[in-house]
DNA sequence: CCAATGAATGTTAGCGGTAACACCTCCGCA
DNA sequence: TGCGGAGGTGTTACCGCTAACATTCATTGG
């Protein structure tokens, strides 16, 4: 394996003349450095990041951490996280925080091995945790999670001024009766085996809030809100049944709100097997925009996250942070509506 | 920060001590150790890994190359290969190389991060960049690739078995004109500034040759096989164009083997879109079971790959390979046929 | 009773870089 | 002419851990 020692024989120099060549850091003649280069070319020489980690303290590493790997929404957000940190020379590690166990063994990780940054993702950690980070000298920022700890760097979604353009789009079709669907889960949770994102509650009332506040704004009354649920299998379940329940109400709704994909999905599902018309004799908006919602037929109106630009966002802002060029923020992403075929 | 010298000095052993009960190597008596584990509670030790890794020449990570990290694809592959590694003390890195150049950059950072393994997925590599990661001591496992190089472990998916279960589904339930949609790129390649999976030619090759192979076992003429695209976007919009020519043929096809779900989603949506019922008048069969399309109305007949088990498979079979406890070889996984409503 | 054995622990010397400081040379200016 | 200062380079001492060898001590069999 050739060293930098190697590298500095063969060119004459010392060890740190070729560091410096390599960072570079400070000044060195033109000579000088031809000359480093050539050997380093030459030699194929490749600077050893382990032992370059070790002298500076920094391991050039960021974390991804999330609630649930397979969760079809992460992979935009990762692609903009690695996309904004390769060429900024950061390698981008990825942690399935899915039990509040690993998200402690995600912390202790995150130390041991002396990541330089960390991205939390739907995923919540406590004041000690934080402290622990702080301390480790880990930096962090925290996308769409619902705790506020003060001096967090964060990156957000506007999800209430995205249910308001739900809203808005649904009456500007001429609907009155515009029912909600809410992610919300109230005190009887129903376990389903699935990791329960309770944290998310503060998303589901910034969308039920943008929602109501719309409807009363053009004078409408709101609907009851069933409330679903943030994981996706119940979510589905929940709202084809919630259908059944908003085709019995008099006067028959013509909209439904969903607070999610998944929502929407299963109450799109439940209306074609009855056999009912979408979006004429029930339109549905739903809030998420996965990428695939927008490519099937029918594909749904939905209001979309700019996810891959909340990954890059987020890791320019962590990489501010580690170099301490920036101070800790807060950056909010604004949604846009996607006009499918259910409206 | 607490180092393994604090530790040694507190419990009154040496640095090498610690080191031993840390690592539960060789052996230790259970009075010494004991003190050493009660310094290192004390004092909130936590083993530095990068000097660990400097030291052992191993960093304990993992990466995951792919060609497209915004591919839904991959996201239960990579919590497979996470939740392989995280309890075994590796972690995993990703790596987005969207383009040959990218290729080359991370198969650079792998050496120069001294990264234990590396999980290549719908990727080649030359035989060159094989030998430098050879010699930096990098293993390599691919997931899904074409090229076949000696001595590489590998993890696949049966297409050909996967294929033929589909055309025997449509069989048994009595099709007898049976179209395919391949995934194959010709010659010409149209460009839609989307990463072209060349290299997945034999994919679409071993998948069209299953579907050609049971129509014959069974006597009927295979169709013409319309030459798809295995890209997102253009599968979709290529998918919808075919199907316009598949209803002009006569004697009329009653259904269609499409190679990837891409292509199956826009031959269905063009269906819909044109007013035909399906699956009774035409039925559909995808290839590569996208989650989603499990959960969507019409949820699509589709042949599904274990992908989280692919995943955990590769890391596992990769860790082998990394302490010596295994040889390199190839693994093949089966695939399931999802029923859906589409056929 | 003593050498051979083996378990438990310590010592030394790195792993491959970089920070911090030391040093030398050359230039410009008082 | 002497001296401050800056550019260019080298020296030293780590960063925190472990491999490999050395040492100590108790045990045991001939």
């Amino acid at each position: 394996m050739v060293t930098i020692a190697d590298v500095a024989k063969m060119a004459g120099v010392s060890a740190m003349t070729v560091s410096r060549v390599i960072n570079h850091s400070s000044r060195v003649s033109d000579k000088t450095r031809a000359q480093v280069n050539k050997a380093i070319e030459f030699l194929d020489y490749r600077p050893n990041m382990i032992a370059k980690g070790l002298a500076t303290g920094h391991s050039g590493l960021i974390a991804y951490v999330m609630s649930n790997l397979s969760d079809p929404f992460h992979a935009l957000v990762s692609k903009g996280i690695e996309n904004a940190c390769f060429p900024a020379g950061y390698t981008v590690i990825i942690y399935d925080a899915s039990s509040d166990r690993r998200v402690e063994e995600c912390v202790n990780m995150l130390i041991e091995r002396k990541i330089d940054g960390a991205i939390f993702h739907h995923l919540n950690i406590s004041e000690q945790q934080k402290r622990m980070l702080e301390s480790s000298n880990v930096r962090c920022v925290m996308i769409d999670n619902e705790q506020e700890l003060a001096d967090m760097c964060s990156v957000d979604s506007d999800n209430y001024l995205g249910a308001r353009m739900a809203a808005e789009h649904l009456i500007a079709r001429g609907h009155q009766r515009i029912e909600c669907i809410s992610g919300y889960l109230g005190g009887a949770q129903v376990n389903t085996g699935e990791y329960i994102d309770s944290f998310q509650r503060k998303i589901w009332q910034d969308r039920t809030r943008g929602y109501r506040d719309v409807l009363c704004e053009h004078g409408l009354a709101p609907g009851r809100c069933y409330e679903g649920s943030g994981t996706v299998r119940q979510g589905f379940l929940l709202a084809q049944h919630y259908v059944r329940e908003i085709l019995h109400a008099t006067p028959r709704p013509t909209a439904i709100y969903c607070e999610n994909d998944m929502l929407a999905l299963g109450a799109l599902s439940e209306l074609l097997e009855m056999g009912l018309k979408v979006p004429t004799e029930m339109a549905i908006v739903g809030h998420d925009g996965l990428e695939m919602s927008t490519i099937l037929y029918p594909r749904i109106t939905t209001v979309m996250q700019p996810r891959y630009e909340m990954g890059f966002t987020a890791a320019e802002k962590l990489m501010g942070l580690i170099c301490d060029r920036a101070a800790p923020s807060r950056t909010v992403m604004h949604s846009v509506l996607f006009e499918g075929d259910t409206t």
